[in-house]
DNA sequence: GCCGTTTTCGGCCCGACTGTTTTCAGTCG
């Protein structure tokens, strides 16, 4: 899997400098695709290499196909380095000025030797732009404007902030008589994990209605731009907010066009060209110009001969192709969520009791509950010594009897030492219900001994589900170094599910990861980490990574009822059964 | 550079907007 995303971004890198050498937009876009169904691919490039089928990779030809041969073999591309040469990588960073496309890109290196934002922001400045063709004064402006802002950029929004943002303005527009519908549209309705900016929709018959009221909402503290139909706003949070207001007859038109993704949207119009049709942000049109649909996103698709596509799918990822072969999958829901198996009390580094998070558990409308708190090696988190795992176990056994039926696993995340071995001994993980393991030290292991660390942690028969199994952080740590697609394979063989961890910094396994995982038969385990009873509400974005990944109900074991769940965690370890029989828990 | 019940050339997603032009190119979403 990895040299897939190598090869990816070797032909991401080539668009880009076609760009700059202005070359033929199709050439540039032929590299980007490709890109992108490398990206998609299940099966490892190098086994495709090898059976010398490259160039059935749709999108891939004759001409690629050699190019990640010569790549994969030789390391190197000599296309590559030669266009390297005439047009350095870093000129790249232009193309992200707004304003500046490849025309624009390929002047300013052309004519003033231009290779990056701060040479663009002073050749600004000094207005050097204004004179070369193409540019102007306004033109020359703006740029210094848009460079000036990119220099001190304010970083994506994670989904976890940018969210309920958009859902408490959604929430103070909706009751407006004017309003029609109203929805989140953009990465945001695709539950990305990160966004770029907050975009709602509304259908409504009165556009300047809607903008008004849109100006004069109490969460408004700026009024950026405004017009006709659109509007863009600064929160008090400091967060911008677009709006767009279309006519509600084209509504699932609109819709469908502001969601996104652009891979899919040119996709889904290849599909409407293909008859003879033509899809735009108004409708679909048949070749006299007669509207074909466009009022919602189900007719449109139903249209083009599709099942409707989940939003978090769009991504051109094959969603496409399962939506006309009537195999799309079973995304799994919110109210599918039968439990919580990572929950942190104040026991060790979480805010709340464990009788608040199990009244706050109940009342989400969980059946049953993992506490999971720190192991005793991370002393910044207040582990639990042995003793204190005693304690707990006999506090959490009082917990059942009050609150029965509804169920308390005593769980603990366990630290998985940099040899591999579990942070406490065996007679103690045999005192928990369910051990989830994680890494949290010693994170620069190179990748054979972090692969190792971590096989060996799944294969100990106390091991239920290995936590955020990456270790990244968004938007600054990236995930450490190890060959995780061997880990998904023996998390599959022994049964150990791997977690999609919900903090909004983690979302962890990611979406790409996720779709892995499943696909070689792992379980997942859909958790919120919560640090305090408010954060249960990060299973949402478990979930919704999940579903970006092609997750369904049946992959995911906190969907299952408590008798599943308890037999599953007997597998390997019979001495749990004996301590289900002893307290008396029936199914 | 890819692709093909409009197959080996001539297409390749669509429409709006802006500013630079003198009829339209470039950019954006």
């Amino acid at each position: 899997m990895r040299r897939n995303e190598d090869v990816a971004l070797l032909f991401d890198h080539i668009a880009e400098l076609l760009t700059l050498k202005n070359e033929n937009p199709f050439r540039i876009r032929a590299y980007q695709i490709a890109a992108q169904k490398i990206r998609a691919l299940s099966d490892d490039i190098e086994e495709i290499a090898r059976q010398g089928r490259l160039d059935a990779i749709p999108g891939v030809g004759k001409a690629l196909a050699a190019k990640i041969q010569e790549y994969l073999e030789t390391g190197r591309l000599q296309y590559y380095e030669k266009l390297k040469q005439e047009v350095p990588i870093t000129a790249a960073d232009l193309l992200e000025v707004p304003g500046i496309g490849p025309a624009r890109a390929h002047v300013l290196y052309q004519s003033l030797g231009i290779t990056t934002i701060a040479e663009l922001l002073e050749a600004a400045r000094e207005h050097k732009l204004r004179d070369l063709p193409g540019f102007g004064p306004k033109v020359e402006e703006r740029i210094a404007r848009e460079a000036g802002r990119l220099v001190q950029r304010t970083r994506r929004l994670l989904l976890g902030v940018a969210l309920p943002h958009a859902e408490e303005v959604i929430s103070l527009l909706q009751p407006h008589p004017a309003v029609e519908a109203i929805a989140p549209a953009g990465s945001l309705r695709r539950m990305k994990e990160t966004i770029g900016d907050i975009d709602i929709l509304v259908a409504s018959r009165q556009p300047d209605v809607i903008v008004e009221a849109f100006a004069n909402l109490s969460v408004v503290k700026e009024v950026l731009a405004t017009g006709s139909t659109r509007s863009s706003i600064l929160t008090r949070d400091g967060l911008q907010v677009d709006l767009r207001i279309v006519a509600p007859d084209e509504w699932g038109s609109a819709l469908l066009y502001f969601t996104g993704s652009k891979e899919h949207n040119i996709a889904l119009r290849g599909l409407a060209q293909d008859q003879g049709w033509k899809l735009s942000e108004y409708g679909l049109f048949d070749r006299e110009g007669r509207r074909l649909a466009g009022r919602t996103e189900e007719e449109i698709y139903h249209a083009l001969g599709l099942d409707w596509i989940p939003p978090e799918l769009r991504e051109d990822r094959g969603e496409l192709e399962a939506a006309r072969e009537r195999r799309l999958p079973q995304l799994v829901e919110l109210d599918e969520i039968r439990a919580d198996l990572h929950v942190h009390s104040d026991w060790s580094d979480g805010h709340d009791s464990p009788q608040r998070i199990v009244e706050a558990a109940v009342t989400r409308g969980y059946e049953y509950i993992a506490f999971a708190d720190h192991s005793q090696s991370l002393t910044v988190a207040r582990g639990l010594s042995p003793q204190q795992v005693r304690e707990q176990h006999r506090l959490i056994a009082h917990l059942n009897e009050r609150y029965a039926p509804f169920r308390i696993l005593h769980g603990a995340e366990v630290n998985i030492l940099p040899d591999g071995t579990l942070d406490y001994p065996d007679e103690i993980l045999e005192l928990f219900d369910l051990v989830i393991v994680s890494v949290h030290s010693a994170l620069d292991l190179p990748r054979d001994r972090m692969t190792a660390r971590l096989l060996r942690a799944i294969r100990h028969p106390a091991a239920d589900i290995l936590g955020h199994p990456t270790g990244r952080l968004l938007p600054n740590r990236p995930p450490y170094d190890v060959d995780l697609e061997q880990i998904l394979r023996a998390a599959a063989d022994y049964r150990v599910a791997v977690e999609i961890n919900g903090q909004p910094d983690r979302l962890d396994l990611d979406d790409v990861w996720s779709r892995r995982a499943i696909e070689l038969g792992a379980l997942v385990s859909t958790n919120s980490d919560a640090h305090a009873v408010r954060q249960l509400e990060h299973m949402r974005y478990a979930i919704a990574t999940a579903r970006r990944g092609w997750v369904e109900a049946r992959h995911v074991v906190n969907t299952w009822p408590l008798g599943t769940m308890l037999e599953w965690l007997e597998r390997r370890l019979p001495a749990r059964r004996y301590r289900r029989s002893s307290q008396g828990i029936r199914n």
